[in-house]
Parts: C-alpha cells; sequence; structure tokens
DNA sequence: CATCCACAGGAAGATCTGGTAG
DNA sequence: CTACCAGATCTTCCTGTGGATG
C-alpha cells in the first residue's frame, strides 16, 4: 500500500475491493445464463424433449407453440433442451444439430430475422443493402443445397407480428412443401394470451401443431429457484437472512417473474460488493430495486426518439399522468415550441405513447368516456423526480432547466 | 336507444440515412 | 459510379368505436 505509482495504487485497492467479498459467480445470475438444473421445469422439459426428439433422426419436429407470462422459463427451457439435443447428437456420433434462437423484440425486422436463420445454417448475408426477397430465397437455397432440418426458434414472436404482419411466419411454415431436402421447424414462444387469435387461421392451425403453458411461479418455488442459483453464484454466508424470501416475494408480487427476482439478487450483491461488505442485507435488496428502475429509466430515455424524449418530459413535468391525449399534447406542443423545435402530429405522438407503453415506462390505458369521446390514461411508472434528473444529463434539453433556474 | 365525442389506430407514403451489388 | 434496398421517423388521410347523454 505504498504511495509511489498513484494510478496503480487506485487499481489494486479497486481490484482488491472487487475480488472477493460477495460472489463467487455472479454470471449465473444473469438472465441469459441457463443452468444445469431448472426447478420445477421437469415435466416440460421431458414433454418439450419428447416433442424435437424427431430431429435426432432427420425427421422434422411439428412446430410447437409455447405461451407463458415474462420469467416463467420459457426461453431457459427451450435453449436448455436445444443444448442437450445438441450434445447428445454429437456424443452419439449423429452429427450436428441445427437451430437459430431469434429474439423477435430485438431483431424486429423480418430482413434480421432471415439473416439469423441463415447463419446458423452457416451462410453468409450482409447486414443491410439486399431485398428481403433476396434474403428469403438464399435461406431456402442453404436450406436446399444443405438437406438440413432447422429447428428455429422464434421467441417473443408477438412482436414480430405486431411489427409485420405474419407474413413472413406463414412464409416459414410453407417452406417444407416448397424445398425438397431442406426442413424448417418453428417453436415460437410468447407472453401475449391473445397471440394466437390475432393469427391467420393457416399460420394458426401449422404453428399451433403442438401447444405448451408455461404458468407462472409462486412464491415458493421462486424461493427453490433463487436457492439454487444463489449457491452457485454467492459465497457460503454472503446473504442474511431473509434476503431470499424477499427477492422472492418481491417478484412472486410482480406475477411470479424468476428473471426479475434473480436481477433483484444480482444487483442486490452487487450494492454490497461496491461498498466493500460481506453480507447482503434485505435493505441492499430495496437499493436495488430503485437501481434497477433507474437502469430502466436511463436505458429508455437513451434510445428515445427525439420527440419521444419529449413526451416523455411533458409526462413527468405533469406530475406524472394525462387523463387524456388531447391535453398531453397540447402541452407537448407548448414544450416542443418552447424547445424551438416543430412539433410533430398527434397521429405520431400517439405512436410515441404505444412505444412508451411497451417499453413499460408508461401505461397507456385506453378508455372510453362516452359522450366525452374515447381517448387513453396515461400515467408514468416511475417517479418524475428520477427522470427530470435523467432529463437534466440531455444537452438538447437541460438547457431549458438551467434557464428557468437563472430566471 | 340513437347519437356523437375525441380520440384510437390502420394504410400508404414521404424523406432521410446508411448500406449492397455489380 | 448507378440502381436499388431497408429502417426509422414522421405525415396525411382515413375508418372505427364504447358508452354518457339528450
Amino acid at each position: 500500500m505504498g504511495s509511489r505509482g498513484i494510478g496503480s495504487d487506485i487499481v489494486f485497492d479497486t481490484l482488491e475491493k472487487l475480488s472477493s467479498s460477495i460472489f463467487i459467480n455472479r454470471e449465473v445470475l444473469r438472465p441469459d445464463y441457463i443452468p444445469d438444473y431448472l426447478p420445477h421445469r421437469q415435466e416440460e422439459i421431458r414433454r418439450l424433449t419428447e416433442v424435437l426428439a424427431p430431429a435426432l433422426r432427420g425427421e422434422r419436429p411439428s412446430n410447437i407453440f409455447i405461451y407463458g407470462l415474462t420469467g416463467t422459463g420459457k426461453t431457459a427451457v427451450v435453449k436448455y433442451v436445444l443444448r442437450k439435443l445438441q450434445e447428445y447428437s454429437r456424443s452419439k456420433g449423429l452429427g450436428s444439430l441445427y437451430y437459430a434462437y431469434v429474439n423477435c423484440r430485438q431483431e424486429d425486422t423480418t430482413y434480421r430475422i432471415l439473416t439469423d436463420l441463415v447463419l446458423a445454417l452457416g451462410g453468409r448475408v450482409p447486414f443491410t443493402g439486399l431485398s428481403t426477397a433476396e434474403v428469403f430465397s438464399r435461406f431456402k437455397s442453404v436450406l436446399e443445397r444443405s438437406g438440413n432440418l432447422l429447428i428455429a426458434v422464434l421467441d417473443e414472436v408477438d412482436f414480430l407480428v405486431k411489427k409485420r404482419g405474419d407474413e413472413l411466419l406463414y412464409r416459414l411454415t410453407r417452406v417444407n412443401s416448397e424445398l425438397k431436402r431442406g426442413k424448417v421447424s418453428l417453436v415460437g414462444i410468447t407472453n401475449d394470451v391473445r397471440f394466437m387469435e390475432t393469427l391467420d387461421p393457416r399460420v394458426r392451425s401449422s404453428l399451433g401443431e403442438i401447444e405448451m403453458v408455461f404458468s407462472p411461479y409462486n412464491a415458493d418455488q421462486l424461493r427453490d429457484i433463487l436457492a439454487e442459483r444463489a449457491s452457485l453464484a454467492f459465497k457460503p454466508s454472503a446473504l442474511s437472512d431473509g434476503v431470499i424470501d424477499y427477492c422472492a416475494s418481491v417478484a412472486a408480487r410482480e406475477h411470479g417473474d424468476a428473471r426479475r427476482a434473480l436481477d433483484l439478487l444480482r444487483v442486490s450483491g452487487e450494492i454490497a460488493e461496491r461498498e466493500g461488505k460481506e453480507v447482503v442485507t434485505v435493505e441492499d435488496v430495496r437499493r436495488a430495486r430503485d437501481e434497477i428502475e433507474r437502469d430502466m429509466v436511463v436505458d429508455v430515455v437513451k434510445t428515445l426518439p427525439y420527440h419521444g424524449k419529449l413526451v416523455l418530459l411533458v409526462i413527468a413535468l405533469a406530475g406524472g399522468s394525462f387523463e387524456s391525449t388531447g391535453d398531453l399534447y397540447m402541452k407537448y406542443r407548448e414544450l416542443a415550441r418552447g424547445l424551438g423545435a416543430e412539433p410533430v402530429t398527434q397521429r405520431r405522438v400517439s405512436d410515441i405513447l404505444s412505444e412508451l407503453d411497451m417499453l413499460g415506462i408508461v401505461t397507456a390505458k385506453v378508455i372510453n368516456r362516452g359522450r366525452y369521446g374515447k381517448t387513453r390514461k396515461v400515467v408514468l411508472n416511475v417517479e418524475p423526480k428520477a427522470l427530470i434528473k435523467v432529463f437534466s444529463n440531455d444537452p438538447r434539453i437541460s438547457w431549458v432547466f438551467k434557464n428557468s433556474r437563472d430566471r
């Protein structure tokens, strides 16, 4: 701990603090980690394996449609089973099993989804510049040439259909009859209950050959999951009594979302660790909740288009809610003009509100006020103050606050 | 019990950016 | 280089609608 080499002292001290106190392996708490054991999902794993098993013989498994709320283990189970199938296939010398996992919320265009499917088959596609039809025909030719079976997992398919329609799904279900050699099996995952009803009947019957439903975890089950994962992630006795129970009960209240629970646990640990403590307390979990919310807000705001930010700001400045989109739009116009920007149309603001709603930062529910028309009631899901704080770091907006302070 | 409000939200397309193919 | 493509953002124009009220 000498005071020579000022820089390295800071580095060493920081590393010293980070290296030990709480975690053995925090990666196992990350949302994309697939554990070797999934508590309370054995039945689902067995069933999915049965359905996909024909793939090992090169036969096409039935298309599967999986429904369940967020954090009920749909993605984990599917990835788990596919990984195991691949391991099994290799160990028995049955050759490679081709599958593609695509999250349709992240890859939200037909083009990108097709690109991922081609990639999974070992083909190559530029990430932009071609027509979608061209990518689709490349997909088919790669399939045909190799004669392989591709299991295409489309996670959060409802986003694809909502944004682009069911054209792609329809065409994918048709591929099998168009090709002589290649085959495609679809695994659709969604958390939207009424998704199936919105589909074209042809697609519905084809995609829903087999259906599976994942029910939410209750608090006891969440506790098992957390305990299992915590034993891998944390040092023994790094968690004080009640931490796991508290995380489980928070997540159980939010419709049994295991991802939320694990996130909460990880962030709680990180908070305790940052402060050099050796034990995570319930208080740390409470602070983790706030921190997760803050991060969500910062992320959302960062990716929003300029007028999206203004709409959000208007809601925050109004104390977090509006009774109608008409009121909101008037206030928004004032703000935009005040900032020297040309306001966008009300139609566009309506779409922006839908986006904010989907991102979860706002709830925009359609209500009918009878004679007084139909509108959306908008409620901010986070603290207005927290939002305004984020905006005061945005150079295109923050000067408004500074100016109003000067005057 | 028909009317009619205040919008929702679909459809088509304009404009811009940033890319590919040949 | 030209011709073309998709995505993001936004506009214009539009049809549809639940339920309080007259």
